[in-house]
DNA sequence: GCAAAGATTTGCT
DNA sequence: GCAAATCTTTGCC
């Protein structure tokens, strides 16, 4: 069953609980990679001193501003794609940033998109690319299935998420990009600060907007006490 | 126009 | 445990 947009379109908080467990698809087929989200951040509102739309409207950012439902990817560090799910009502420029998500079908597309980043990067590595090519092989193939998409640039690279689905309707079962609601028991949610934004001043530093599953394999960087 | 920093990951010391 | 990789966006001259 397709992701209501109901259960985005509300405050930031509740929006990232609803997330928690629902399940990310990427293309269609019986290999195509899925997953379970289990960790997400949500950056909310221009006052927060953390987000993107701490400047205002910019051309980067326009898709917070729009409607629920909705894919903001944007690229960190010159290399790694992040996917964020708009939320809250249009106008209100807010977005959860899905940190982690535990593989449930399509394990071997993963792996071979993992792998083509990374032998991408080895190319440039000049005289060394061959041994990187090597070691890079046996690193994806030694990667437990949990450990896939354990992280904002991993779940991106693991389903071939790229500045392309910017804008992209998760809430459409026709999108090659979109969001399940899965029927089971509701998972376990737990809060902590968010990850790598030290930059920010308190109080959005500490605000305890990263919402993950306790003890699940597949989460990012270990929860900061 | 140019300098600086960043919602990260990887590999080496 | 630390630094490099890499390039877009933002801020300031």
């Amino acid at each position: 069953m397709t992701f209501p947009r109901e259960r985005l379109g509300v405050d930031a908080e509740t929006a990232a609980r609803n997330l928690i467990g629902a399940l990310l698809v990427r293309g269609t087929g019986p290999g195509a990679p899925a997953g379970r989200i289990v960790e997400v951040e949500a950056y909310i509102g221009q006052q927060d001193r953390a987000s993107h739309a701490r400047f205002g409207r910019t051309r980067r950012n326009a898709v917070m501003y729009g409607p629920p439902g909705v894919a903001y990817v944007y690229l960190v560090y010159g290399m790694h794609n992040c996917l964020n799910v708009v939320t809250e009502p249009a106008g209100c420029p807010a977005a959860l940033l899905v940190r982690a998500v535990e593989p449930v079908s399509g394990v071997a597309q993963m792996r071979e998109a993992l792998l083509r980043g990374a032998l991408t990067r080895a190319e440039r590595a000049g005289e060394a690319a061959a041994e990187r090519a090597r070691r890079a092989e046996r690193r994806v193939a030694a990667t437990p299935v949990s450990r896939l998409a354990a992280g904002p640039g991993l779940v991106c690279a693991a389903f071939s998420i790229d500045r392309g689905h910017d804008g992209v309707d998760l809430c459409d079962p026709a999108s090659e990009l979109r969001l399940e609601l899965v029927d089971a028991e509701p998972l376990p949610v737990a809060t902590a600060p968010r990850v790598g934004v030290d930059y920010a001043p308190e109080p959005w530093r500490s605000r305890p907007w990263r919402f993950f599953v306790p003890g699940s394999p597949a989460l990012s960087v270990p929860v900061r006490p």
